[in-house]
RNA sequence: GGGCCGUUAGCUCAGCUGGUAGAGCAGGGGACUCUUAAUCCCAAGGUCGCAGGUUCGAAUCCUGCACGGCCCA
């Protein structure tokens, strides 16, 4: 006989398991459930068989007596759906008393120990789907970066943000400093590039009046992979009319709060081995202030690099006075931010697309945010001049950085029709999912990390 | 790119100064009606990451390569 193609009215293992909480030690109820999901335990009595059943919710004891279930003809890792009522066992084991089992697929393969789990990083990463089988906290995380993503959804939806999409494959790449993939287009009979950030797509559409848009998706950047990199990883950004970065400080942190605790129910957490908790107000710091106070802020290229320098820093990769500002603050200001701290007003050579402070044409309104030293996002002031912008553009191809920003005359066109002034962010996600779950790498966060192809 | 570490049964791991490979779990057969990594009996399971080299003899020593991990750039 085929083994059946459906099992309907199906109650959730975890809901299951509470109702049978209730009775007594020992007590068998009336109410009948029917459950299915992955046979992980199985401890056999002759005619008294008792399975371990998980689905996503939770884990839930069947005790199957042979003369009500039939031969118990099951092998760990069969997916089983059963019928039964609600029991304990003389133990307090709360259980589904069967009577009626039916095996829904079969493995044919024996599953990885499951007292141990599967431990080996890389079968975890290359067969995530053994990994979410046998280890229940793979399962767990992944569950929250879900819940995550989908109470950043709602947050943005209740503030009159709309989610949209832009192209993957753009003709000219922009928004961030990095390298981008190269793809080709046959009947185009051109080269594209992945997108590394949606920055100025998204701009376009507050020129064309949407006010308040974001979009979550995956950015690609060409380089290196680290606990904190992955070649593909997922982007929100978010655009606000009307704001600045000041607003956007704000709705970042509540947003962070709001979602912590629809989520972990709480804004308390651990990463890195510090305890942070991200509820709002966080920390500010003025970037110079920070420099500063490290005794390493200086105006003059050659002041700076002589001070970095005799910190023991080789700056032979820094060509200009903003590069040592970056390799300064990653070096010695970052690493300390434990506590979610916001680091404002950048260089504006680090800064192409951030409007100037009023009273200060070398420093624009720009700021990132690190939680236990790690950068969660950087957000600004958008430039919204055209002239300025296409100006801005001219200067950074000067700076000559190798992932320096090309320059986007149609994206300055877009400019030239006027756009509001408006506060833009992005939020690394994976990252954002890494703080919530305790998660040292990035690896562990994304369901199918990068890896070498196997040979 | 550099340094260090790892790769042995489906999984988790032993395997000493070189002497032809072992356990637990899973899988196969059997016993067992309240177990919690259930227990007990039987049988089976291997290109020791790959390729060379040294040696009478290599999982073990040497070289190269592959993949992974950590650290550094």
């Amino acid at each position: 006989m085929p083994a059946p193609k459906r099992f309907p009215d199906r109650d959730e293992i975890a809901a299951v398991r509470a109702g049978a909480e209730r009775l007594a030690a020992g007590e068998e109820g009336t109410e009948r459930r029917r459950v299915a999901g992955r046979v992980l335990g199985r401890r056999g009595h002759g005619k008294l068989v008792f399975l371990d059943l998980v689905d996503r919710s939770g884990q839930l004891q069947l005790l199957c007596a042979a003369d009500r279930s039939g031969p118990v003809d099951v092998n760990l890792g069969d997916i089983v759906g059963a019928t039964g009522v609600l029991a304990r066992t003389r133990r307090g084991e709360p259980s589904l008393a069967v009577d009626e089992l039916e095996v829904l697929a079969r493995t044919r393969q024996p599953l990885p120990d499951h007292y141990h789990g599967l431990v080996d990083t890389e079968t975890r990463y290359r067969r995530r789907y053994l990994d979410l089988l046998v280890n229940e906290e793979t399962r767990r995380d992944f569950l929250i970066r879900s819940r995550m993503v989908s109470a950043i959804r709602r947050y943005l939806d209740g503030h009159g943000f709309v989610e949209v999409e832009t192209p993957v494959l753009q003709p000219r790449y922009g928004g961030a400093f990095a390298r981008p993939f190269v793809t080709h287009h046959n009947e185009l009979g051109t080269d594209l590039y992945l997108r590394i950030a949606t920055e100025l797509y998204l701009k376009r559409l507050i020129v064309g009046g949407l006010e308040r848009v974001y979009e979550i998706g995956k950015d690609f950047r060409n380089e290196g992979i680290s606990y904190k990199h992955q070649p593909e990883f997922t982007m929100l950004e978010w655009y606000e009319a009307y704001a600045d970065y000041r607003d956007t400080m704000a709705r970042i942190e509540e947003l962070v709060e709001v979602v912590a605790l629809d989520v972990l129910g709480t804004t308390r957490m651990t990463f890195r081995h510090h305890e942070v908790d991200v509820k709002a107000p966080w920390r500010r710091l003025r970037l110079e202030d920070a420099l500063a106070e490290r005794g390493l802020w200086a105006r003059d290229e050659a002041d700076l690099r002589a001070r970095l320098e005799a910190r023991g820093v080789d700056t032979g990769a820094d060509r200009t006075w903003a590069q040592l500002v970056d390799h300064a603050l990653s070096h010695f200001v970052e690493p300390e931010l434990v506590a979610p701290t916001i680091l404002h007003d950048y260089p504006v050579e680090l800064s192409p697309w951030a409007r100037t402070l009023d009273d200060d044409p070398r420093t624009v309104e720009r700021f990132e945010y690190f939680v236990c030293g790690m950068e969660l996002g950087n957000a600004y002031t958008e430039i919204n001049d055209a002239e300025e912008q296409a100006a801005r553009f001219a200067g950074g191809e000067a700076e000559q950085a190798e992932d320096a920003p090309q320059g986007d005359p149609d994206y300055v066109e877009a400019l030239s029709f006027g756009m509001p002034p408006t506060g833009g962010l992005g939020l690394g996600i994976d990252r954002l999912a890494m703080l919530f779950t305790g998660r040292e790498t990035i690896r562990d966060v994304v369901l199918f990390p990068a890896l070498r192809p196997t040979p």
